[in-house]
DNA sequence: ACATAAAATGACGTTACGTCATATACTTCT
DNA sequence: AGAAGTATATGACGTAACGTCATTTTATGT
């Protein structure tokens, strides 16, 4: 058993091993310039041994891609972990994301492939659930903020329905605004702009568009957490 | 001249053949399905004679992606073209871009795939500048439909950076949704949504947000604005 | 009808994926 | 310790698709 289990582990070094040479080829290189013999070469082991560990590239990518959305819950539930009212705490998962998304720009390439059905396609069905699981996860967190502001009554829907509809126009506008961020053209079409506050300002107009009280007009929410957040050792 | 004129339609005819294969190939079997020798059979001409027209096999899904953009261009101009307030024609954009992506998964495909960066890397220089001027063609025609509202007294920033701000937000907020209305997993996530009306409703709930006037409580956007694209032809 | 220019072709070179028979290393048993 | 057996690593190979270009075919002009 001691055995098994040291081999284990020089597996799963190896396979970091090709995740962390993986992710900084696709950074260095984009999707066409990663390839699986360079990975190779780089951790001075085979190809093959490469393809004990993913099934194709895709997989590879796939794999890259579950990384980033643990490392995104992880720091969205650290977030919201900070206390204060419901639309704080959604606050709080604006202001941590771009900074997360700035530091670590392979983390959004590797989204943003993914999101590509026909790249997706080739990646195993238990990373496709595991993927699944995450979004599934992440959305359920927003959910939860919004039904404790449904309970405080400091957020009232016309009908009930409307709360998926919330939902995912919020997922909706975290996908495009960074999808929006990682895009050179785009960058560059908005030469003014401060992309790390895009999302978190739009959250804001959003909420105040669903007359999520106190409205932001009446509460300072980025200045409020951001304070709570530097204080906790955030950002 | 004459003479040179039939070559240039049969040049272009045949440039037509190759987007129309192209693009359903695409739709049917995704990107790493889209395959230049099998384009040349079905439009029964070689390989090489398709080279003539496209540099690479991104530079093919570049152009697929500019037809795109003019499509969208065109039918956002007509629906402007409407009439009404800003904030109405402002609706008339998002409510006449749901039916087009749902009419179309072709067109929603290949911009989704032209967002990867690595991809459009390899497409040629001018077609890049063509894409960049119609993205930037679509983010003004927003940008005017603002300083009109502005002009009006309907919308009132607190200083005049906003407004790049917003038209971001904006922008973002179609790409996010769309995006999202185009991933099996996204639309599995939210079993019961209406993808058709997710961007639309999320730009009423924006411009609510920005207390752009009269709001979406005093004034059915939607209701009306339908009914005159109705009239006018559309939908 | 012939010469010359333009256009189409598909064989070829190249690259990179993914496989698998073979080689190597490690474990266990005597 | 040494041999037998098992697990793991390797890289040559088959395959597929890209993109090129010398050759052939077609069209044009005199």
């Amino acid at each position: 058993m001691g055995t098994y289990s040291r081999k284990q582990r020089e597996f799963e070094k190896r396979e970091q091993l090709i995740l962390e040479a993986g992710r900084n080829m696709l950074l260095e290189k984009g999707y066409l310039g990663l390839n699986m013999e360079r990975i190779a070469e780089e951790i001075e082991y085979s190809k093959g041994t490469i393809y004990k560990h993913f099934c194709c590239k895709e997989d590879l990518v796939g794999r890259l891609m579950i990384e980033t959305l643990m490392k995104i819950r992880e720091i969205i539930l650290k977030a919201v972990g900070t206390g204060g009212t419901a639309r704080e705490r959604m606050t709080a998962i604006g202001l941590v994301l771009g900074p997360f998304m700035i530091l670590n720009p392979g983390h959004l390439r590797t989204y943003e492939l993914m999101r590509i059905g026909s790249l997706r396609e080739k990646v195993s069905p238990e990373k496709l659930q595991t993927i699944h699981d995450l979004h599934h996860e992440l959305i359920s967190i927003m959910e939860k903020l919004l039904d404790e502001a449904l309970e405080k009554g400091e957020l009232i829907l016309s009908c009930p329905e409307q709360k998926e509809n919330i939902i995912a126009a919020g997922w909706s506008m975290a996908i495009g605004a960074y999808m929006v961020f990682s895009d050179v053209d785009d960058r560059h079409v908005f030469p003014g702009i401060d992309f790390k506050n895009l999302f978190p300002d739009a959250l804001q107009v959003m909420m105040d568009g669903l007359a999520w009280v106190p409205l932001s007009s009446e509460r300072d929410y980025k200045g409020i957490v951001e304070a709570r957040l530097r204080e906790q050792g955030f950002l």
